[in-house]
DNA sequence: CGAATACTTGAGAGGTGTCAACCGGAGTGG
DNA sequence: CCACTCCGGTTGACACCTCTCAAGTATTCG
């Protein structure tokens, strides 16, 4: 399924760093070039859904996609983001706990659960990977729950585009340009509205309160430019100190 | 400090097989057993501050604890409801992310945290529970981002009640009595406000408001009877096969 | 160029927050 | 023993924010 998709050496990865093979050294990463398999979805596919078997553990190479929960009445949450690095699946479960959408074209760095799992077990340097990575997903759900129980919606939206300036940045190894910062949504206004507990027209109508009170200028609907980045963490509800937020 | 506090021996500890110790074979609680030290809280104090260091690590051997966020201008949300065998603090991190406060009277099994971090490092079976334990976290701390983004108060209040009632349960490992489920809550309306997103206020009227529909019974304000756990589940959202929450 | 989709904006409804008064139990002191 | 106070909880009235429903505009793609 995957043979159009010609294998990366794991050496020149884009995420060798930053994903769940971080701490492996070269004897490890020749174990993981011999399990891994790439798998490229267009945007909008349905990577896993909630309840549904996993087969494989993933990571995602490039490109982004929401985890998210619908409830039956069609009220949807989503509750991860998911940029390259970032891990997919859930060591220890054979079935996945939530649906995970492509928003973009993603490609999957993908490894069959029950290998995985043994390498897990059998290969420290991922445990230990694992365990940090999964810390820092438990800190910036806990993060997020502040946004989602008690920031307003224009909070919200601030909150939304100062993290994912900062993801952005982090995946990208970045700049901060001094002509400000600029980002391109992947997301829809539909899909921020999900991420952040509103519906798609105050969305909206807070993205154009932010344009026309100057602390955002968009070129188009997704993209957007940061003139004063500290002003737009004011907006969220950040202390000055930078306290919150992922 | 804590000379008046003897030591239980790790084998008849109340959550020898939930904490993190609970893979630990008798060699390894030997080792938990000469470095560990107890330390009480009583109910209302502060057993850290978000960003001021943590000497300790500690798991929860009785009594119950918040995990919380304060704004700069008062707004509080609670990240995490801390029962017996949960864990205080973040291996490879020196501060705390969040203020912890007791509501009861709270026993903490500690660790020195440099002490501790070597056993992470050198010990799989402690490794291996964290990384199990913060999984679960995480996806309790995705479901509850559910709970607050797309909830209404009625229903965040039914979900914390279905969430509490299965954590006692599982803590005390118990009964499902055939007269319906008590629970005692630990929190005061303030505190279950702070959890849930929404004013003290609001969250009283949805008490009264699930007594009064016959959801619930209250005998005083803290001690409730479910009658219909399956019932409340229903007013939480949850899909008919259990599907939401913790 | 036309259709579909995404986004924006408006008007009105409804849910939750705010402010305030009141209730009831526990502890205290006369 | 009773009055008083304190504190947590309850309830009411009203304001305000966000949602809902709807129309209109912009953008993308065939």
């Amino acid at each position: 399924m995957s043979k159009f998709t010609p294998l990366v050496a794991c050496g020149n990865c884009p995420i060798r760093h930053n994903a769940v093979c971080a701490q492996c050294d070269s004897d490890e990463l020749a174990t993981l070039e011999r399990l891994k398999s790439y798998k490229v979805y267009p945007a909008g596919a349905r990577l896993s859904d909630a309840g549904m078997p996993l087969t494989h553990f993933s990571s995602i190479v490039e490109g982004c996609a929401t985890m998210s929960k619908t409830l039956e009445d069609g009220r949807r949450q989503t509750v991860g983001l998911l940029l390259p690095s970032d891990f997919i699946g859930r060591p220890g479960r054979t079935t996945s706990a939530y649906d995970v959408e492509s928003l973009t074209e993603v490609k999957l760095c993908r490894f069959e659960r029950v290998e995985f799992e043994r390498l897990v077990q059998t290969t420290p340097h991922i445990a230990n990977r694992l365990l940090t990575m999964t810390l820092d997903e438990l800190d910036a759900a806990r993060d997020w729950s502040v946004v989602l129980g008690r920031l307003t919606a224009r909070e919200k939206v601030a909150a939304f585009l100062v993290s994912l300036a900062r993801r952005l940045a982090s995946v990208q190894g970045k700049r901060n340009a001094g002509s400000g910062v600029m980002i391109h949504l992947p997301l829809s206004r539909e899909a921020m509205a999900d991420h952040l507990g509103l519906t798609l027209e105050t969305t909206s109508r807070q993205v154009s309160a932010l344009r026309r009170d100057g602390v955002i200028e968009t070129s188009s609907n997704r993209d957007i430019r940061i003139p004063d980045f500290e002003r737009l963490a004011i907006e969220a509800g950040e202390d000055d100190d930078g306290g919150l937020i992922v």
